[in-house]
Parts: C-alpha cells; sequence; structure tokens
DNA sequence: GTCTATAGAAAGATAGAC
DNA sequence: GTCTATCTTTCTATAGAC
C-alpha cells in the first residue's frame, strides 16, 4: 500500500495552500487548475481525488485562508490587547501585506471575487466577516455600546484600505493611503 | 449612407452603458462579449467595429464608469459643501447603492478585479482614487495640513464598506455595517 | 455598421493505465 | 493516488455577406 491516509491529507493541504496563494494574488478565474495543480507539485488529474470541483476548492480555500489571515495572529500572553490589535492593524495596513510578501488576507485580496461568486462562498465570507470583528471588538478593551459598530466600520476599513492600495500602479500613493488609513483606524482604537 | 457618425457613436456609448452594468454586477471574467452586446441590443460582430479587444473595452469603461459614479454626483448651487458631502456620502454606504439599484460605482465593485488586471487599467483606476480624495477634500471645507489624509481615508472606508457588503449573503448585517461605516465618516468629515 | 458563421485556443471535467 | 490522454464546452477574435 504505497499511499497512505497521511499522505492524502498532505496532498489536499498542499492544493489549498496552492489555491490560496494563487487566487488571493491573480483572482479565482484568472487561475487554472492546472497551475493550482503545478504550484503543488501535482498535475490536473489527481485534483479530483481531493475536490469535486473548481467551486468546492474556492469555498474550503476561503475557510483556510481565514485561519492564517494576517489579522487572525494570536495575542502573545501578558501583552495589552489594545497595543496588540494596533500592531496587528499596522502589519494589516502595510506594503509588506499589500505587496504580499507576508500571507494575503483574502478578505481583502478577493472581496469582489467573492461579490460575484456562488451563495456558499458568500457564506463563508460572511462568517468569517463576523468573526473578525468580534475578534477586533475584544481586542479593543472598551465598554460602550457602539463597540459592534465600531469595530465594524474599523475592518471594513481595513479592507477598504489594502483592496484599493492592490489596485494602485503607484506605490507612493499607496505608502500615503496606508498611512492614512492607519491613523484613522488608531483613532477608532483609543477613542472612548 | 444608412450609417452615419452619430450613431456609430451612439452604439459605442451603448456598448459602454452595457460593459459597465454587467462588468460591475458579475465581474469582468464572467461577462462575454456576447452577453455586452446582447445588453446593448446588438450581436458579437458589431464589437470590434468599435473596440480592439474585451480589455480595451474594460479600460474605457472604468474611465466613463468613474463619471458616472454616485460619488461624482454634482454640487447643487448654493448647499452647504459639508452637507452635501454628507449626503453623498449617505447615498454611498446605501443598500441601494450595493444592490446596484442605483448607478454603481466601479470602484467598490470592482477593486478586485482592477488589481490582478493589467497597467493601463490600473493607472485608470489611480487617477479616479486621486481625483475622487481630492475633490472629497475640497468638499470636506477645513483647512488642515491632514485633510488630504483624511480624504483618503475616507474613500477606502467607502470602497470597503460597499465592497465588503456586496460580498455578505446577509441583509441585516450588510445594513449594521454600512450604519458603522456611515457613523465613522461623518466623525472624519465633521472633525477639525 | 451590423450581421451570421467559423476558426482557434483555453480550461473544467472524465476515463483508464499504473 | 497520481498519471496521461481526451472529451466537451465556452469564448475571443476573424471572415465575409449585406
Amino acid at each position: 500500500m504505497p499511499y497512505t491516509k497521511e499522505h492524502k491529507l498532505i496532498s489536499r493541504e498542499r492544493i489549498l495552500r496552492s489555491a490560496i496563494a494563487l487566487f488571493s494574488r491573480r483572482g479565482y478565474d484568472n487561475v487554472t487548475l492546472d497551475q493550482v495543480m503545478a504550484h503543488a507539485g501535482m498535475t490536473r488529474g489527481a485534483f479530483y481525488n481531493h475536490f469535486s470541483s473548481k467551486q468546492q476548492l474556492y469555498a474550503e480555500a476561503m475557510i483556510t485562508g481565514a485561519k492564517i489571515s494576517p489579522i487572525s495572529g494570536e495575542i502573545p500572553k501578558g501583552c495589552d490587547a489594545q497595543d496588540h490589535l494596533m500592531e496587528l492593524v499596522k502589519g494589516y495596513l502595510s506594503m509588506a501585506h499589500v505587496k504580499d510578501i507576508d500571507t494575503p488576507c483574502l478578505m481583502a485580496f478577493m472581496v469582489t471575487d467573492v461579490a460575484n461568486n456562488e451563495p456558499e462562498v458568500r457564506r463563508t465570507y460572511t462568517q468569517i466577516f463576523k468573526r473578525v470583528s468580534r475578534r477586533v471588538a475584544s481586542l479593543m478593551d472598551q465598554d460602550d455600546e457602539l463597540l459592534s459598530q465600531k469595530s465594524q466600520a474599523l475592518v471594513a476599513l481595513l479592507i477598504g484600505g489594502v483592496a484599493v492600495c492592490r489596485a494602485f500602479n503607484d506605490e507612493k500613493l499607496a505608502c500615503e493611503v496606508l498611512a492614512a488609513c492607519q491613523n484613522l483606524a488608531a483613532e477608532v482604537v483609543i477613542s472612548k
């Protein structure tokens, strides 16, 4: 028995990682299964042993991608929650993130793609947004009936900032806009 | 001579409007030239008398789309600039806009699409962003060295808010997030 | 200028060997 | 489980009639 269950799981994980990297970089429609599989070190024929369709791969990539998003970073022990949130915000609204040097956040990199896609993918996106904005709220360390609102607007700002900067072909402008978004985000985080 | 110059211009304009409507609703890759032309009341063969390729149509649709974006609305005479800006913001961050009942803003509806596209399209997007954020700055009626920064963050917030709400499959959440973004936008507009 | 018809390429999905 | 080979569909772009 040359192929173990573990081997299959590893292959599946490699396909998912490959899909996240390529989809976020170039968009769902501009990536072929050939490319996903080649990047994962396999050929197209093997794909259907792991996923039933390209659509299903997309939905699962969204789920896995959310777990490794920069905004999902763990909070170090003994660290002030609010300080930690600002560190996450700075990393998120950075050229390193926009240029995809760090792990990309699919919520920003694929937001338009998702809007044009199947209900299953949009449902996943909605859940991820809810989870992330709740997490942001919990880090804001405020006791305020507007806390939920503030965190939602903050997450929209983060996604908008990264998304527009990725669309620019002007790096100087991108740096300006990222800085502007950081400042506004800081006001939201520290406001009482 | 059955076809006049004016007739050709009208056809071209119809194709552009059709492209804006369909691209924004479903994304560049999910729309075929057949569909664009059918929606414009013609067949595919006629397309190449007006544009050299689908890519060129895209770039021109971006330019025309910017002119008819909700954020480009004219300011009524005798109206307070700041009040007018808040009206624009409310209309932009509305379910009517998200659900594409009003004319859509391509900057929000296609932001991810553009990021994955050719330099010419990205250059156009960059110019439109600059123009819009300058216009927003001029309406903010503030004398502040941070004015440019504030308006850039505001535009990123508008685009982010609309883009994420379009990706949701949960209308209640979309309403919440739009309201949250409106409140944050209002703070930016009226802050001194 | 617009039409129908078609060429040519690309990519999702399947079949069957190993 | 992964491979190569192939089926099938779709779509951009072109050719030529009117």
